[in-house]
DNA sequence: CTTTCTCTGTTTTGTC
DNA sequence: GGACAAAACAGAGAAA
DNA sequence: CTTTCTCTGTTTTGTC
DNA sequence: GGACAAAACAGAGAAA
């Protein structure tokens, strides 16, 4: 009855409904629990994906609404893929399932250095293996959404992998030394260009600086012939006169100075045009003396807003806690994405580590997070998702993790 | 000779040479230059186009290098199409070769109100029409580029269309009444799902606001009771209490008051939970008494910084120029994207006017800037590009448009 | 009001 | 306990 | 160091 | 000239 309910909800795009102001959108919520692309081992509610999901014994095909008409065609009842990025990853697998590349896994000593061993535990709770089959993992590069070959339930094996420790020094070992693993089957999308950066670094010099998500990195100093400072400021459009002395040199600028400018508050008196370096910080004639920091900056006004641990760069303006942190917020306008996705294939970069952390976990299929809460037993993979789920349930689970 | 010289570029992957000093990049760009993908009218460099270019008398089809190996089968050297948004609109066609929506053009004067005509004019110097054939367009919907089907050189029309003067009542019209032209071929992609966006705005309520890039819009007031003011603060983990006050109601909050946090600087006293409306501004005890401004927050520190020009929201703290454009700032942390490309099939959304103002132009094909420097004839379809080349080749140009 | 996943400003943890 | 850095968290937010 | 195109904080323009 | 809003600009930045 209820469901026939929701038919009549889909006919008037009833979004208004009584569900909805439970604040759980049936109506939404059954729709997606037909969809093959989200399955939630433990579902928010599943008394309504039990009633309405995928798996459902009255829910025959051509009830299947999920993303327009008639194509109710093949109901696949697995995880078809991911979005890496913004490509789809047709099918991730378990590591032990295809070709692996993180097979090391560096427990808790770092002294130990070149430990290497595999890891393979199975005392983990929930843990739930991907069933898909191949990889053929394309990211960062294509952009075609490659839904083909999705086995269905392929021989749901019954190893549980290792949990995804950030094994920091690991991951920059197997940077070098990927391991071409056997049981490679259809390895389609193996794109086979890791040159670009390479070339890219070699020419800009030793940008080395190993330490995204921490690290001070005390690199950048150059010093170029100051470009005039407080510029008359009162000619409105005076030629930009291209002398050429590497200004140009790509990279987030701060305001000129502009005159004529009818604001009332706030007469924010502009310095002259600067460069905070997208690429690598460049000059600086102004020194900021807070103790640690040695950046510098080619404007007055640019170091004054550093020193209130605010970023001059243009359109930002984002005011911080700390000024260590102001330091680190500079990556967000460099292009450079330092580290890497060390799951073979994979393209996929990062400008910081806790993202590159639990990326790893779409290709290991690794849930950390459960819910200690009595009866209630999800899991989840990424702290997110946690976070949300306690906040909005009340659930507690003191450190939940692993 | 210097092509030979480039394919040895090529094999050593030399981005370090001469050229780059000279901040031309040679190489770049002759690879860029024969790929289908770009056809800047005038390069910026045309000597090198000129050289190396897709229309170079030697350069045979194998010697295409363009996004790797072997594939330079087919030689196409018109415009493909372009990314609208982020999916692929194969071949944007010139209005009058295709079925056409913005098939009225409002002149001047806004007082009269609805004079529709269609306007060909043929006096602007560089238009170049678009040459493209087929619409398929697919914007903000599907994610596939389809490449397909695009005719190549089809009858290069005479026709040059009038400019796009941004009309901004003229396109408010047209939202309503599409009109179905007729001469539509192929019409491939006709996502025929423009309810969505109209259903959640009867379930939201009245959000009229209709002018963004400006307009006050005072909207938003709802009351409701205020959740406990300064809060202990002391005890760490505290049980969220999910007493259901409609706290939930997503959107972006402010962070919580915490404890034991060992920051030496800025004590920065946090103010207890709230929302600021993602959806609609919800509540707000602390009111802003700014002239014109009737803005309400849920804790005194949020209102102590929008007062200070500094949005509030979580991880955004950026500082404004003005208390206005704070205000305005707002929508950049919403959901809504109230303004729609008024293309026929196009699904394309806007949160800003210009940036709606300049995707029309992908349709229309309009480059309505013209640098008048002497000598340099150079046309560019967005304020940007046009910027940035008066900035880099010191013309000038004074009012280059259209 | 969904689920999956990435980004990032701040908090927590771990080590000396 | 106090640095300090590394890791993790807790949101925001994009996409489907 | 390319071109194409969108986003957005500030400046300019247009109207009263 | 002074509001004030609408439009435009001038970057940043993403993607290919
Ligand atoms: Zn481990
Ligand atoms: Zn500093
Ligand atoms: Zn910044
Ligand atoms: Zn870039
Ligand atoms: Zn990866
Ligand atoms: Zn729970
Ligand atoms: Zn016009
Ligand atoms: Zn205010
Ligand atoms: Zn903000
Ligand atoms: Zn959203
Ligand atoms: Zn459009
Ligand atoms: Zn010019
Ligand atoms: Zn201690
Ligand atoms: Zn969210
Ligand atoms: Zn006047
Ligand atoms: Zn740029």
């Amino acid at each position: 009855m209820i469901q026939s309910a929701l038919e009549i909800e889909e006919a008037i795009h009833g979004n208004g409904d009584w569900t909805v102001k439970l604040d759980i959108n049936l109506f939404y919520s059954a729709n997606l629990s037909r969809s093959p692309l989200y399955s939630k081992q433990m579902p928010y509610n599943f008394i309504i994906y039990n009633a309405f999901g995928r798996n459902s014994p009255d829910n025959t095909p051509e009830k299947s609404e999920y993303t327009g008409r008639g194509s109710g065609k093949q109901r696949r009842a697995i995880v078809a893929g991911k979005w890496c990025g913004k490509v789809w990853m047709s099918s991730q697998v378990h590591p032990l399932l295809a070709e692996r590349t993180i097979d090391e896994e560096q427990e808790q000593n770092k002294s130990i250095s070149a430990q290497i061993k595999i890891e393979v535990k199975s005392e983990r709770p929930r843990e739930r293996t991907p069933t898909g089959k191949t990889v053929s993992t394309a990211c960062k590069t294509g952009k075609k959404r490659s839904s083909t070959a999705v086995s269905r339930n392929a021989s749901n094996a019954q190893l549980i992998i290792a949990d995804d420790h950030d094994d920091s020094l690991l991951s920059s070992i197997l940077q070098q030394h990927r391991k071409t693993n056997l049981r490679s089957k259809r390895i389609k999308y193996e794109t086979p260009e890791p040159q670009k950066d390479v070339d890219k670094k070699k020419i800009f010099g030793s940008i080395i600086d190993d330490d995204p998500d921490g690290g001070p990195s005390t690199r950048l100093r150059k010093r170029i012939p100051k470009p005039s400072n407080e510029s008359p400021a009162k000619l409105v459009k005076v030629k930009p006169a291209p002398t050429k002395q590497h200004e140009s040199k790509k990279g987030p600028k701060v305001k000129l100075p502009s005159a004529n400018s009818n604001a009332k508050k706030e007469p924010v008196t502009k310095g002259p045009r600067s460069n905070i370096g997208k690429r690598m910080r460049e000059e600086g004639e102004y020194h900021c003396d807070l103790e640690g920091c040695s950046m510098s900056f080619s404007s007055k006004q640019e170091l004054t807003l550093h020193k209130k641990n605010v970023c001059p760069v243009e359109g930002c303006k984002k005011k911080f806690f700390s000024h260590k942190y102001l330091v680190q917020h500079r990556r967000v306008h460099m292009d450079d994405r330092p580290l890497k996705c060390p799951w073979k294939g994979c393209k996929m970069t990062f400008k910081w580590a806790w993202a590159r952390t639990e990326h790893i976990r779409v290709h290991t299929g690794a849930r950390p997070y459960a819910c200690t809460e009595t009866g209630c037993g999800q899991t989840f993979r990424f702290v997110s998702d946690f976070s949300r789920h306690k906040r909005k349930t009340g659930h507690v689970s003191k450190k939940g993790r692993s």
